[in-house]
DNA sequence: GTTGGCATGTAATTGGTTACATGATTGG
DNA sequence: CCAATCATGTAACCAATTACATGCCAAC
C-alpha cells in the first residue's frame, strides 16, 4: 500500500481540519447538518478517508482521553498536510472544473482566505470569473443554435444552466469588491477592522 | 449476476436513448461536446453502462451493418426501459435530492416531457419550486446566524450557493410560465402548435 | 437497567477513472 | 500508404454506498 492522491472529500476534510482539530462524528455532522450537505457523512466515506489521510501524513490523531467524555479521536493537520492543502488551493483553474459544476472551485474557495490570504482570494475570483465569461458564451451559443431542434424541457435546463453560472458570475465580482475594500481598508488604518469590516 | 438498480448515469443514457437509438460512440460524443458536460464521457463509464442496461433487458443493441460505414452498435430502448426512465422520472421530489445540487433533478426534467407529457412537467416544477423555498430559507438562517464564527471565504461561498439556489427557483416560476402559457394555447386552437409555439 | 444518542469502525458490493488495446475506414 | 478519427472494448485500481456491528455514557 503506496498511497499518494487525495481524493476530494480527502481535501475537504484536510480543509476542515485546517480551521481546528476535530474527530470523524464532528466531520460528519458538518456535513450531514451545515451548508456543505453536498459531500458524503456516511461513516463508510468518513473514516476510511481519514485513515487514509493519516496514512499519508497529512493528519495526525490522538485518542482524546480523559475529560469525563466518551472515547474519540481528534484528528489535527500535519505540516505535510497543510503543504498538501495549500498545493491544491492554489492549482490553475481549469476548464473542466468550471464545466463540472464548479463545486469543488467553490470548495476550495471557502477553505482559501484562512489557508493563502486574501490576496490569493482575489487572485482566484478573478480567474474564476475569467473562466466563467466564455463558459456562459459557449452555453449561450449553444442555446441559440439548438434551440428548435431539442424539446422543450430540455432547452429550458439549458437555460437554468446558464442562469446559474451567469449567478455565479455575479458573485465573483460582488465577492471581488468584498474582499478589494478589505483590501483597501487594511492599508488606510494599518492594523484594525479584522474580520468584519464596515457594516 | 442478477442485477436490479439503475444508476444515474444508466438513467441519463436511458433518457437519450428514449430520445433515439444511438451508438455508444454518440453518447460519448454527447457527453463529451454539448451542455451535458457534467456526465462521465469516458469509455469505461459508457460501455460498461451499457451492457448493464442490456442484461437488465432496458435496452438492446443492435450491430448496424451495411451501410460502408465502419461497425457500431446501435442501441434502442426496450418498453421495459421506457418504464423504469418514466418510473424514475415519476419519483417524488425528496429534500435531500436539492440539498445534493438539484443536479438529478434538472437531469429528470429535461427527459421529462418526452415521457410523461407536459401536465407532469407543470406538476414537477411547482414541487420542485416548493422544495426549493425552504431549502434556501434554511440556508440564509444559517447564514446570518453563523455569519461572525465563520471566515469571510466561507461566507461568501454560502452566499454563492444562496444565490444559485434562489436562481433555481426564479427559473422554475419562469418555466412554469413556459409551460403554462403552452398549456393554454393547446386548449384554445384544439391541435395546433406542436413543437415550437408562437414565434 | 434499559433506551437512546455519541462515537468509531468494517465488509460486501458497485461503479467510475485511468490507461491501455485494437481494428476499421476515410482523407490527404 | 500513413495519419487521424471512428468505434468499441478491457483491466487494474480506487472510493463511495449500504448495512451491519460494537461499545460507551447519560438520563430516566
Amino acid at each position: 500500500m503506496k498511497r499518494s492522491t487525495t481524493s476530494l472529500l480527502g481535501h475537504a476534510l484536510l480543509g476542515l481540519l485546517q480551521q481546528k482539530s476535530r474527530s470523524g462524528y464532528d466531520l460528519r455532522k458538518i456535513f450531514a447538518e451545515t451548508a456543505m450537505g453536498n459531500y458524503s457523512s456516511s461513516p463508510g466515506a468518513i473514516y476510511p478517508a481519514l485513515q487514509r489521510l493519516e496514512f499519508d501524513q497529512l493528519i495526525r490523531g490522538k485518542v482524546e482521553e480523559t475529560r469525563g467524555m466518551r472515547r474519540r479521536r481528534l484528528y489535527g493537520i500535519t505540516d505535510t498536510g497543510v503543504a498538501e492543502l495549500k498545493m491544491w488551493l492554489a492549482k490553475p483553474i481549469q476548464p473542466t472544473d468550471v464545466q463540472r459544476g464548479a463545486g469543488e472551485l467553490m470548495l476550495r474557495f471557502s477553505f482559501m482566505e484562512d489557508a493563502l490570504g486574501v490576496s490569493a482570494c482575489i487572485y482566484f475570483l478573478s480567474n474564476f470569473g475569467a473562466a466563467l465569461e466564455p463558459y456562459v458564451a459557449e452555453l449561450e451559443a449553444y442555446l441559440t443554435a439548438q434551440a428548435d431542434t431539442m424539446p422543450l424541457s430540455g432547452r429550458l435546463a439549458l437555460e437554468n444552466g446558464i442562469r446559474g453560472y451567469r449567478s455565479m458570475h455575479d458573485w465573483t465580482k460582488y465577492a471581488l469588491g468584498v474582499y478589494r475594500q478589505l483590501q483597501a481598508n487594511s492599508k488606510t488604518h494599518t492594523a484594525g477592522t479584522r474580520k468584519g469590516g464596515p457594516q
